[in-house]
DNA sequence: ATGACTGATGTTAGCGCTGTCATTTGCCTT
DNA sequence: AAGGCAAATGACAGCGCTAACATCAGTCAT
């Protein structure tokens, strides 16, 4: 691969006037500009970043960790981050956590290791190491899909607690009696369950169940059976709250005719555009997946202004519940 | 942020010392290695990757290009592909094309200016610049999700055109007579439809029509509107497929008895979670989005071998058609 | 005892670029 | 005419690390 001194060489210059001619066109003569443009279409030359970013301490790139990528509502968020910061120049650099505290730390370790200019990441640090490692980095870091007590530094989520709180009063103002909160345990769907069950008793109802589920679908098709006589339930996610509603229709509990009110309500999360198209359509937690990418990238960015967003989240009835 | 030689210096070590404990542990005296890891906790190292590269000429890092993250089939794709490559230490640099030839060209070179070890993307380049860029960089190429005629490098990928004749194949077998197709204009939706229609012509039934519509669902749901007539359509992906099963519901066209054969069969690509557990359920081309990144993976780490892998498609049929 | 060899560590010279300061030229001001 | 200034370009050092070789004990076979 040619090097900045290569086309140099060929333009007639010095190497700094071919990196200004990449960096800061303006600073050189229209003539000179042209001569060097020539030279590195003649050889082909694909500026080196990295040799850049030592040179310069600036990488232009930024760690991103999720839980997971697949089918999940944090495609959204990646999306939306990469939106604004592609444009700017920044590469993302992606890791998956798989909702494992030890692999969580090595990946940010390994984030790190990559000197990017900010780490945005769903949720918090699990371990004590991983926020020390973060604190220590001297970079921005925006803790996303929540609203942490103590954060880091920036924030870009929503009040997963209170979230939890709207559906256990919407599904009580129905006259639900029996609720219970279904999937995974992860940081984020326990506050939820935290503030539906909390709500739910304040409110003077039974104390609702809950039952934690894999991340795939199964668990949640079969866990009706689990839960005989509960007459509404709040899931995690929309993708556990459609696998129930599969479960529900399997056991007879599910009525097609959408106007009814249905043997056991449904509440998800996320709102993916999914559960606006099944039937009876899926009412859930409308969350801002994209916003928060998009808010995570900006607070990045800069350095004053609010570092604490709240992105909210929606209540969203369709036919489900 | 202390630098090898900061820790090299406190362990009384030389800075080459530091680095093998870092990279190549076996070579260091335990004891010699104990001083050194002493070191480097109590100053907090983090070792500097971008210099790293620099120096040895290998940034451990893989370019992946893809359409778009959000809500798609390339998430499962993406995420193959780090679970394969996250272990072995490589970080993955993700980029959107957004499916924009211009901004694919641009995020290539961008990309390329990293320094990847490898390039892995969804398809193939869009123009003769994008694909005169990747073969003159010297790293393995990867085009995935399809099996283009006269690939760069390295495939993992199915037919697509075999695909669409598959459902051709099916539909007419079962007595369909005026076929459809619906979904994006993609070079992969575009195979898709061409065996698709060839096929059905071929077969001698009535040329199907092809509707092109925007990548979000509202298109979709409009589309029975559009397709008087049509008893059975092909959609390019499983999300376009759902959407027009809602449609086609508001139309009064959707059976929800689902033992009974449906007025119009709908059939989906890429088997999402969700066809399985909407009513009814939707038939689909099941397609190995994360067998595809994990190949691409292995291919892109190995010179030898086959470097053309078709992983396949399987027609799955449930209540949909 | 001698050379060959292994294991542990160090020295040196860059990797390809950019920050920081010159230097040069031409033009404007008073 | 002298000084001041902006525009255009360059020289040089160094970012933090590692490849390649060098060094130095200690071990072993002969």
């Amino acid at each position: 691969m040619p090097t900045l001194s290569a086309v140099a060489r060929l333009a007639g210059v010095s190497a700094i006037t071919v990196s200004r001619v990449v960096r800061l066109p303006g600073l050189v003569a229209p003539e000179t500009r042209r001569r060097v443009e020539a030279a590195m279409r003649e050889l082909g030359y694909v500026r080196n970043q990295v040799a850049g970013a030592l040179a310069s301490a600036r990488t232009g790139s930024v760690g991103v960790l999720v839980p997971t990528i697949a089918n999940s509502i944090f495609a959204d968020t990646v999306q939306g981050l990469s939106d604004e910061l592609e444009p700017l120049g920044y590469a993302v650099i992606l890791a998956q956590s798989r909702y494992d505290a030890a692999r969580e730390d090595h990946m940010l370790r390994a984030l790190l290791s990559r000197r990017p200019e900010a780490l945005i990441m769903v949720g918090s640090p699990a371990t004590d190491d991983g926020a020390r490692l973060l604190r220590r980095a001297g970079i921005p870091i925006v803790e996303t899909w929540d609203l942490p007590a103590a954060p880091l530094d920036a924030v870009a989520g929503f009040d997963n607690y209170a979230a939890g709180g709207a559906v256990a009063r919407h599904l009580l103002a129905q006259g639900r009696q029996s609720l219970a909160f279904i999937g995974g345990d992860d940081p984020r769907a326990t506050r939820r369950w935290h503030g539906f069950d909390d709500t739910a008793q304040a409110a003077g109802a039974k104390a609702p169940r809950r039952l934690i589920l894999d991340r795939n679908a199964s668990g949640s098709v079969a866990a009706p059976a689990e839960l005989p006589g509960v007459d509404a339930v709040f899931a995690a996610n929309d993708a556990h709250a459609i696998g129930f509603m599969c479960g529900l229709r399997t056991a007879g509990l599910l009525r097609n005719d959408t106007a009814a009110r249905q043997p056991v309500a449904v509440i998800g999360l996320g709102d993916l555009e999914m559960g606006r198209l099944i039937a009876p359509s899926l009412s859930t937690i409308r969350v801002h997946g994209d916003a928060i990418g998009r808010t995570a990238a900006k607070l990045m960015l800069t350095r004053s202004g609010p570092r604490h967003v709240d992105l909210g989240f929606e209540l969203v009835l369709r036919d489900s519940g």
